[in-house]
DNA sequence: TCTCCATCTCAACGGTGTTGAGATATTTGA
DNA sequence: TCAAATATCTCAACACCGTTGAGATGGAGA
């Protein structure tokens, strides 16, 4: 119930499109949205859409860009707020991460449906769109593991990390705060221990060829 | 292509869609799907499809159902060819986890969107579908770490494995094969024995409240 | 004021999922 | 064996969708 619009022109109909959008996406999911819904809602025709979008798709995009530079922003406030112990502020980065997917479903799945469409294939994917959850998050690793750390760990931590996000968001894995808190806990300090742990050889080596 | 029909009656229309949907999903993704698309291919009415299924949705839910088995199957299969290491097999588990994700992507994305809006959001969701990953990889997991094992646990290797899962398919990551299976083995082994390094009391305690 | 141009409306196209009524074939059972 | 019952399919239609091209509208700069 936001925009009526008095006049021909619709002034912000650009901004106005991307509120209603994101706000049904939250609601009831990507596919679910209607741009001709959107339209109706808004007060203008489906077709002025277009003089701001080349296609759903695009709208859907710049909704997914947004969201990351969302996710950007809390994973930022949540380390900045964690204090100045690394680990507890690489914990409080997979927190962060989580809880946004758990706020956010529905724009969490977004995200990563459209821009695996958009990028080639490469981690550099992610980076293209404005502040970059994973350098976040490397760096986080960086000042924890500090000269430990190679290239390849950080995306470890991440499929902890997102993993744990998918499944909760999924309906699997427990429902209340208390369990989540203590289970992303739990993933984040087995994968930066035992990659620690294993770095410093007090496991055996790999068993596996 | 597959299907025509000589005689009014079609004989085995409904897995006749059953596999249309699921050759097009794994061909563009779920989104694309259309059943008049497959109606046409298959040389029926689009009405006739009704006869047999309640609606796209139920289409969808089918297919997510026949993937989460053959995900089964391959998981059991694989660890049964791992031989009688426990950790071994473990790992294994979780390549054949990521492994199904890879070679079925759009697959591996239905199975949880639509399980998602079909569960209640317990963990027991899956396992109203047939034989169940989530069983398969909490049985490896107890072999592994013994009386260790407890509820948590598994889940959150669960949730290393799915996140793997999912980022590769979403184009981050690295994308050869050696790569990913460096990664993998990285991202099990580090859960594993982190866990089992904490379990221990070889890293200090939590730092966090 | 008049022109230019971005913006919006209108009407239409081809596509979709879904439904109800009726046609057709197979199966049942007397 | 033949009719009735039932499962399966066709047909026509509905309401919706994303998208496009042509034209109306109104604000900004000369």
């Amino acid at each position: 119930m936001g925009d009526l619009k008095t006049s021909y022109h619709h002034g912000d109909l650009r901004r106005a499109v991307v509120d209603c959008a994101s706000r049904k996406i939250q609601a009831d999911g990507a596919d679910k949205l209607s741009l001709r819904g959107c339209a109706r809602e808004i007060g203008v025709d489906p077709a002025a859409i277009y003089q701001h979008f080349k296609s759903k798709e695009a709208i859907l995009e710049e909704i997914a860009r947004i969201a990351f530079a969302d996710l950007a922003n809390l994973m930022e406030t949540e380390t900045a707020a964690a204090g100045a112990d690394s680990r507890a502020r690489l914990l409080s980065v997979g927190a962060a991460y989580v809880a946004f997917a758990r706020a956010h479903p529905k724009l969490f799945a977004l995200m990563f449906k459209v821009s695996g469409a958009a990028t080639s294939g490469a981690t550099r994917g992610v980076s293209s769109m404005g502040r970059d959850p994973y350098r976040i998050l490397t760096d986080a690793w960086s000042d924890f593991a500090g000269d430990e750390a190679d290239e390849v760990s950080p995306i470890a931590l991440w499929s902890a990390v997102h993993g744990m996000a998918e499944l909760l968001i999924s309906g699997f894995g427990p429902e209340e705060d208390a369990e989540v808190t203590t289970l992303i806990e739990e993933v984040c300090a087995s994968m930066i221990d035992g990659r620690k742990v294993r770095a410093a050889g007090v496991v055996d080596a790999d068993e596996t060829p």
